[in-house]
DNA sequence: CACCAGGTTGACC
DNA sequence: GGTCAACATGGT
């Protein structure tokens, strides 16, 4: 058995099923997902709700949006004069692309990279939490936990670590993704990674 | 007061 | 290819 798939087992056992990225509908995670980009998700709720409360999260609202309003709604979250540009161009390419998720992987997240404000991480977000496909996430917690068991590496060489080793399944990606975030939030600061040894007989 | 949060970009080497 | 400041509010 892979290393990986032993650590999805330790988490699952610690940490149980994760109820993660809670959205209402595709179009909301991809607004979600800019958002939470360097940022607490409580923030990202109250952002989320105030633009819920002006009826801007469908891309055909958002796009008439005044950019001074989306400002307003998403200021909590931080680079908030970035972000409300960004969700601005997306809600315009998702509204002239009504199909867009239904893409072929490699198409969408290549098509989700070329907007602005859409790396690796947020792209990756998209097509598995939006589109439902398989892409497995890497983020600041998955490069940390990997670093606590001596695995190192770009994006793309930790992110090839995980769908080589695990079966593409999109429910398992989505739940080891949210596991590795839990185990961070508990165990794995940037200052330090205490309590490895959750991972360390492997 | 200092540091960090579910990153991305553009400038520079 | 890699590194780095800028982006900005809110919590500890």
């Amino acid at each position: 058995m892979s290393s990986l798939i032993k650590i999805y087992d330790i988490l699952f056992e610690e940490f149980g099923h994760r109820n993660w990225w809670p959205a209402e509908t595709p179009f909301e995670v991809v607004v979600g997902a800019i958002l939470t980009q360097q940022t607490r998700w409580e923030n990202v709720e109250v952002a989320i709700d105030n633009l819920k409360a002006h009826g801007l999260m469908t891309p055909e609202t958002l796009t008439k949006a005044d950019v001074g309003l989306i400002e307003e709604c998403v200021r909590v979250t931080g680079f908030y004069r970035q972000k409300a540009k960004r969700l601005s161009l997306i809600s315009k390419h998702f509204a002239a692309n009504p199909e867009i998720l239904q893409k072929p992987v490699g198409l969408l997240r290549k098509e989700l990279l070329s907007l602005k404000g859409v790396g690796n991480e947020t792209a990756d977000s998209i097509v598995l939490y939006a589109a439902n496909k398989p892409k497995f996430v890497v983020d600041a917690y998955t490069t940390r936990m990997l670093k606590c068991v001596g695995i190192e590496g770009t994006y793309c060489q930790l992110q090839k670590r995980f769908e080589s080793q695990l079966p593409h399944d999109v429910e398992l990606f989505k739940e080891y993704h949210a596991l590795i975030v839990e185990y961070g939030k508990y165990f794995c600061n940037k200052k330090r990674c205490h309590e490895c040894l959750l991972l360390s007989n492997l």
